[in-house]
DNA sequence: CTTTTTTTGTATCATTCATTACAAAAACCT
DNA sequence: AGGTTTTTGTAATGAATGATACAAAAAAAG
């Protein structure tokens, strides 16, 4: 991208990898609970570095909320969209969610919006809003995979796409947040099936209301 | 209880009161961000009162997330096992949870365990544990309700009470969530009539299967 | 009334916190 | 090479943190 050569020493660091070591300290610690030597050591730098690429503890975090929110490549939202047959992607989707809550990479449990940010989105300035949007834009997100089945005709024309994203997206929260308890995937993979049936469950009932 | 007098200067605080002025503060605030300073303020106590009361400020913690764990008197709780009609009360427990998760006198928003407790369990020794227990005892008692209605043959004997329970416990953490993020009560109501369908709509696809 | 016991209130402790001053280092520019 | 610019690394800042020491206070016991 901007690799075009500038006056001055060079950063030793990496800014998308930065912000990424960042989170898995806040996603573990919790923002109050991310110190700035955790977060300096996790990320490689030093602190004038870090203040004076993000400002302060504060502003690295809200970029650290936006990269993840913001990040297309969200594992279980790709495969809800990859899957072709949409039982298949709803099951995939939610089996993602459990890989992801219960083994990241990082070490950390559960979900950095869910078992991090909600905490602290009354505290740090303008983090609740970007979680609004996080949300609002998974729903959307989770929406658009329904509103594709119904135009193909695989889901009924009155299947309450919008309706049944956000109740998708609701339970991912009750998986995440079992799995930040510490219960294991093997435990949270039963329910799949069940929550599967209700998400996709209007299809069926439709008829009957 | 055990007003039975003792020697020595008494105390000026109650301890189950004390316990609850806390729980508002680490709910606000999260663990780390609720200080010393701020518990005391709250709980109209000095520090050293509160250490010889409960050991240290992890000790209190321990003791809050008991006291909101095991408080039989959990409205939302106590609303399904109510009413009568098992769909009421499905739809009261759900907006329960949302006026308490919008509008808790405390002022804080979503739920201690979910907006607060989550995020520390991997760092307050006991704390998960103790959120698992939290978690599991939630289902069960959700799960009663449900089987009692199999009793009474108001849900089909094939109903999987212990599924659906987990199910609607899910779907709560992700209305909780949503509070937490500033969302109003209004718009979290509109989807109590999607939610009450999907958790009780294997009553009427069961057939179907 | 004195002693004993327990809690309160104040004042303080060492640590850790987020943040910054400043000089050496490493690049490009002329 | 010499000058300019930007980042690094070290070291230090004041403020806030969780936790205590200790004396005064308030009750029952003797």
């Amino acid at each position: 991208m901007n690799d075009t050569k500038k006056v001055g020493r060079p950063k030793k660091f990496d800014r998308h990898q930065a912000v990424e070591d960042a989170i898995g300290v806040f996603w573990t610690k919790g923002y109050d609970g991310a110190s700035m030597k955790l977060l300096t050591d996790a990320m490689g730098i030093n602190s004038p570095s870090l203040y004076a690429e993000f400002g302060d503890k504060a502003g690295l975090y809200l970029e650290a909320i936006d990269h993840y929110a913001n990040d297309d490549a969200c594992e279980p939202l790709v495969a809800l969209e990859r899957e072709a047959d949409i039982k298949d992607a709803v099951t995939v989707f939610l089996g993602a969610v459990i890989n992801y809550s219960t083994s990241h990479p990082s070490g950390a449990k559960g979900c950095f919006l869910a078992s991090c940010v909600s905490t602290s989105a009354g505290n740090v300035k303008g983090a609740a809003n970007l979680l609004q949007d996080a949300i609002k834009g998974t729903d959307a997100r989770i929406q658009a995979r329904f509103d594709l089945e119904k135009a193909r005709g695989t889901l009924p024309a009155d299947f309450p796409s919008a309706d049944q994203a956000r109740l998708l997206f609701d339970l991912r929260q009750g998986l995440v947040f079992r799995a930040r308890a510490g219960i294991s995937d093997q435990e949270l993979r039963q329910g799949i099936t069940t929550a599967v049936a209700a998400v996709l469950a209007s299809a069926y009932t439709a008829a009957l209301r």
